[in-house]
DNA sequence: TTATCATTTCAATTATATTTGAAATATAAT
DNA sequence: ATTATATTTCAAATATAATTGAAATGATAA
């Protein structure tokens, strides 16, 4: 991940709605879950979610797949990573403070 | 850290010259830098270079201290740390994809 | 093939963030 | 005291992002 994707991503999940569906897709697991379901449960309308499903999309955060007439989305987990390990090492130069954060239980 | 200081990190983050002024005091180390010196490295006006750094200041992710007429400014690698956990935990559910992403040798 | 459902796209509005340059503040030097 | 240096603050202008609601697209069902 270069530094122009990494700010977009920034931007991407600076969002309180998009932040959510990518929750809602945590959440979700490998099924996905469809657009108006995700509209639904973040509380927003089909054009609104559907915005910040294509931010998220466009950043390759997230993907999405036709299925009949609904469409799927899911969380990509490696673009998630591929953005922590620009922040611990492009960023912050390997720092041992954070990276000791990724750690499950570190108090952080 | 919560919800809302994440959005707020992120958005601190996704702006070209803020990442820049993150990486700039990195590279500083523990002396830091004054804000001058900052401003010329990243090639911004006194004001603007200010701005940028308030922002990242009230996001905790750096810190200042005066120093005579100079202000000094330092990267605050534990606040990164915390951002770094929130998205593994919090946000992803310390989902193992992302996690790996931790490690230095790991094709991220 | 007409109607319905799920989603996206578009243009207009509204809201938020950034830049700019001048003035204000704070510290130090002459 | 006056001048110079370092930085911030402020208001105005500009740029970017988000919301809204209506219309368009794509897929299925009657």
């Amino acid at each position: 991940m270069n530094e122009d994707q990494a700010l977009s991503a920034f931007a991407a999940l600076s969002n309180k709605s998009r932040l959510s569906v990518v929750r809602c897709l945590v959440q979700a697991g490998p099924e996905g879950m469809t657009a108006g379901d995700i509209a639904r449960r973040v509380g927003g309308s089909p054009s609104q979610t559907s915005f910040h499903l294509s931010s998220l999309s466009e950043n390759g955060l997230i993907s999405s797949e036709r299925q009949a007439r609904r469409i799927i989305y899911r969380v990509e987990y490696q673009r998630i990573g591929d953005l922590v390990h620009f922040l611990l090492e492009d960023c912050c130069g390997g720092n041992p403070i954070v990276r000791s954060c990724c750690e499950p239980r570190q108090g952080c």
